[in-house]
DNA sequence: TATTGTTATACTCTATAACTATA
DNA sequence: TATAGTTATAGAGTATAACAATA
């Protein structure tokens, strides 16, 4: 992409960034995201509610601590999360006998209905933003990906607060 | 909070997460771009504000609203960061003697001077993140990120609403 | 005393509309 | 009338602390 001159009426631009790697990322990175909110819109789902619904449908049964943690959210805000998939029908609360502090989380057939439709347009959304690539090209990528995330640190199936707090306490 | 040994308490994790390129992106966008954010933070800059003194570096002159427009922020908002950036005694309005309802933004001399270390800073992050990468690596990865944002139409340089205002006048 | 889920609060971001001074 | 900058406000989103039930 050619960085052009400054021209009268031209937009303006930041010279450099798309040659930066990090720029991009951040650029991209976000544009996917939404992207992604915007298909789930279809379903009437956020991707917080999305990701929920889908862990609990691979983990059923855990405590609403437990599923927050693994997303990063604070447990209050996972209340209304899960308020909000309990009230469309999607999963229930059960009180844990072993422990009556916690909620076990399970999906209701609707629920687990719902997880495979959404989860189908995110397989057709990754397929979308594979079908600009080779298969070489999709391969290095997501290689360079994981080296990124490992350079930072970055928690991938686990969120960065519950990573530290798992390391540290 | 003592988490001393979880035997089964691995974390959750969302299975095939780690193999889709759009979760990926979205998870390592954010993360370095939370760096980027970390590393300006040295320099008591947001990236905001980075963006806005760097951009104003490289287009003295313009007027609010083209900087705003340019980095995807409303007017009301681009007020507070020429105000943040001018109390910092990095930047100054001057009224358009053309048009006296614009104010022109002209960096300062210390204002140079810090955009030039936080530049620096800028560039030292992408080498660190190039580090990790071959040549070939970082080309495949840079040329994959312009593809896909070519595919949702993501704005670059320009921010999508100014690049079709610009487009009329 | 510590922990789970809950509620309440506060603080940041962002989006929007209205106001002023100029055009 | 329209536009540049400003101000004010409301809405998300998020982070934090306190509370009740339970351990």
């Amino acid at each position: 992409m050619a960085v052009e001159k400054d021209t009268e009426g031209a937009p303006l631009v930041m010279q450099g960034a798309t040659e930066s790697i990090g720029f991009m990322l951040s650029k991209v990175g976000n544009a996917v995201s939404s992207r992604f909110g915007e298909i789930l819109s279809e379903y009437e789902l956020v991707p917080r509610q999305f990701f929920v619904l889908n862990l609990i449908c691979q983990h059923e049964g855990e405590s609403q601590q437990a599923i927050a943690g693994s997303i990063g959210v604070a447990k209050s805000q996972m209340v209304s999360v899960v308020d909000e998939l309990e009230a469309k029908g999607y999963l229930e609360r059960r009180v844990n006998p072993d422990d009556r502090r916690q909620h076990a989380l399970f999906v209701t057939k609707s629920g687990k209905a719902m997880q495979e439709k959404a989860i189908n347009a995110a397989r057709e959304h990754e397929l979308a933003v594979r079908s600009v690539l080779s298969k070489a090209e999709a391969e290095t990528l997501l290689g360079a990906l994981h080296k990124i995330a490992e350079l930072d640190g970055t928690p991938i199936g686990v969120h960065a607060s519950i990573a530290a707090k798992l390391k540290d306490e």
